[in-house]
DNA sequence: TGCAAAATAGCACGACCGTTCGTTTTATTT
DNA sequence: AAATAAAACGAACGGTCGTGCTATTTTGCA
């Protein structure tokens, strides 16, 4: 897991006085970057594993500066108010979302392959987050009507997040293998619920089959809204017994 | 059923006194129903309100004792502890959702009628509940990995809910309305998405057509998984498997 | 109408919360 | 090396939380 770099220890000491110790910790450009963002780094982190079991609402930095052996107010600083913390600990999430789901998508080529791509980083995601926690949808529930600056970060991300499924429906329709009628909002819609049933029933109910139930109902709209007459040729069919290689791959 | 709600064990009841102490609690006619029921009654409500609201978790003795114009411990008398009160509003959401969704749909007929009259129950109240919230939602990821007899009220209640589902789309198999080879499960699995996503995109995203949405997400799986019309042979699909009459009810 | 029992209020407790402030310890620069 | 800035600590404050206690009021039945 990852290594606490906050200084717990009053006797352990650097050898010789740091000096090349920090590299400049990516960010943009600037001189050697201050110890103080890398400790911050490491309790945002922490506070992402929290606040995904446990909620925003239920993030307290009393936890956190336990968690990361620092003292409350130690952490505190850092951040100047608990909401801040919140929201750098949404923008967090939404760096990491993208970089696991929308980033690695793009290397692959625009309609159908992207949006299987898409859906494919999104559910093997979800499956992870079965046992952690989604704080897209937690903090929905918690922030659905608390207006803020907090509940402006989530529904941010989000609609990022909505924009680009939409975005890779409409390439879809664009690359002919959609169908040119069909309407983009409502198939985000329906995919969206999936990955919500998903969710609800997998890490609330505990129900066993749901992830194979999201895959089949995927692979199902798809087929439905798919081109009535494909130039045959390499278009392959999508069938909904055989799960596509592209979904359990990696 | 429900034992003492306080229990004190302070001094056991002299037996002495016992007489017919109560009359038929919980009946319909309450002459001598004791004022405390009343009340009681009266807190779970505006506890209920609350609940919707900011969540089961978010529920305060303190504000609900606000809110009814009573003190704390006048509140907390009635329930023991904050998890009694909990789940008293589980239970008290649970017969009304019955009462409103579940009830209302069993005069229709068996089968797609029914079907249809569940689902346009369900929506109607999940309309409202953009705007007031939903318990069942709030209360699994508030309780998703939080055991106790709080979360196993919640799981109880969706259940039997998500049961009566099913059980409306095996009678429309049934009937010969849906399609025999039609999984049920699956059916349940995707209409159950459809509101998740409804409130989600609704009450969270304040996306203006999500009601529109899910109607017509909801009439498409009802129409892919119809039964082909009785007359038409047209056996194009697997072997289609005769629809047994089986008399289970229930 | 009286009186026990039920219902409610009042008060206090310990725990935890976010936050502030002054001090002390580290890290960086000169 | 000293000098200076940044970071982390520790203690405390005011607040809210759930939850015990003990009075006091209200209720319902003899």
């Amino acid at each position: 897991m990852s290594l606490t770099l906050i200084a717990k220890p009053k006797d352990a000491k650097p050898a010789g006085s740091g000096a090349a110790i920090n590299v400049a910790a990516g960010a943009t450009e600037g001189r050697a970057l201050h110890k103080g963002q890398q400790t911050k780094a490491a309790i945002v982190d922490a506070a992402l594993g929290l606040a995904t079991q446990i909620g925003l609402e239920g993030l307290s930095i009393g936890a956190l500066a336990e968690v990361t052996q620092m003292s409350k107010s130690g952490v505190f600083a850092h951040f100047g108010s608990r909401e801040e913390l919140q929201i750098s600990v949404v923008r967090e999430y939404h760096a990491r979302f993208e970089q696991e789901v929308f980033y690695p998508a793009l290397s692959t080529q625009r309609g159908l392959e992207r949006l299987r791509a898409l859906f494919a980083n999104w559910m093997k995601r979800t499956s992870v987050e079965i046992d952690s926690g989604c704080l897209y949808i937690s903090g929905a529930v918690e922030f659905d009507d608390r207006p803020g600056p907090v509940r402006d970060a989530l529904v941010g991300s989000v609609n990022t997040w909505l924009a680009a499924m939409n975005r890779a429906i409409v390439q879809g329709k664009e690359s002919g293998e959609l169908n040119a009628d069909a309407d983009e909002s409502q198939i985000a819609f329906e995919i969206h619920g999936l990955i919500l049933a998903l969710h609800y029933e997998a890490r609330f109910m505990k129900f066993p089959k749901s992830i194979d139930r999201a895959v089949r109902a995927f692979n199902d709209i798809l087929a439905r809204n798919a081109a009535p007459s494909p130039v045959q040729t390499n278009s392959q069919t999508i069938s909904p017994k055989p799960v596509s290689p592209k979904l359990k791959k990696a």
